[in-house]
DNA sequence: TTCTAATTGCAAATGATTCGCAATTAAACA
DNA sequence: TGTTTAATTGCGAATCATTTGCAATTAGAA
């Protein structure tokens, strides 16, 4: 299982429509922006600069360049920047108007990984926040485990 | 609120008990190890390694040893790590025979900590398991917002 | 007290991520 | 379609967290 196979219910977005939405920001549409976003609409998962670094056809783009990007997309919301825990961030496309939020499935063994569309804890969030007098709360979950394949 | 102020309910194990746990591991209890583990148990937030570091008299221990403790420390879970997302590992101490599973609640103005002794999600980690075909599915889970003195 | 393996300090190595700066270039516009 | 300029990139150096090699030190068993 290296990079899960099954479906997924959110659509691949155009690159035209990521593309428009760096314009409406005053933001050019680079060479090597245009190639990471083509990685990043092709693969279902967070992936991290390096992941992405390593996709690109040699020379293509710094790495710098990447992290740059990923900052950027970031703050204009087209990114999500998960954590898995291993010390390296990993990005994932967000469809507009969507806030990306969501969970994964990592396997232990393999580092494959699965799209956990529910988020469940709202209200739990909500009974946190008033318990403690937060506000905007949000949270973060991941979940780890084995996967069919590795369990051999 | 600097390290939240609230009481939470995990007595603060003895400085001997830990001690003696080391031993029975053929584990020597150096200085720094003492040191460190008296730190600890007088946090009841976990700390980053160097936060421990400046705890400690000047001089008293180097940075690395205290890296080196930390793993040694969960390697026999005597410590469990988490991860708020900023870069930086965090180290609390863990009871006897507990596997330190819980959350946070994390300003995200002043850092400042409150721990969540209630874990919810065991029946969501079981869904999760068996709709995938996982095996020994954990789960990290950390709550971000704005603590009430941050709210001004 | 002796002996030895465990532990430490220190400095260098690693890896992720950021930053300065000069060279390049997208895209508005004349 | 060229000109202009601010945005962007590449590259190398800087940061920061964490790890590691190694020689010197030391806890604790004998």
């Amino acid at each position: 299982m290296k990079t899960g196979a099954g479906s997924h219910p959110k659509e691949r977005q155009e690159l035209s429509t990521l593309t428009r939405r760096l314009h409406r920001e005053s933001r050019r549409i680079t060479g090597p922006r245009a190639a990471i976003l083509e990685i990043l609409r092709h693969h279902p998962h967070p992936l991290t600069p390096r992941a992405i670094f390593s996709e690109l056809p040699a020379g293509e783009c710094n790495l710098a360049t990447i992290y740059r990007a990923m900052q950027l997309l970031q703050k204009l919301g087209m990114v999500k920047r998960f954590d898995f825990g291993d010390g390296t961030a990993r990005f994932e496309l967000v469809a507009e108007g969507d806030d990306g939020h969501h969970h994964h499935l990592i396997c232990t063994k393999c580092a494959g990984v699965v799209e956990i569309e529910t988020c469940f804890s709202t209200e739990l969030e909500r009974q946190i926040a008033r318990e403690n007098g937060f506000e905007s709360v949000t949270h973060r979950l991941e979940f780890y485990g084995v996967c069919p394949d590795c369990q051999k």
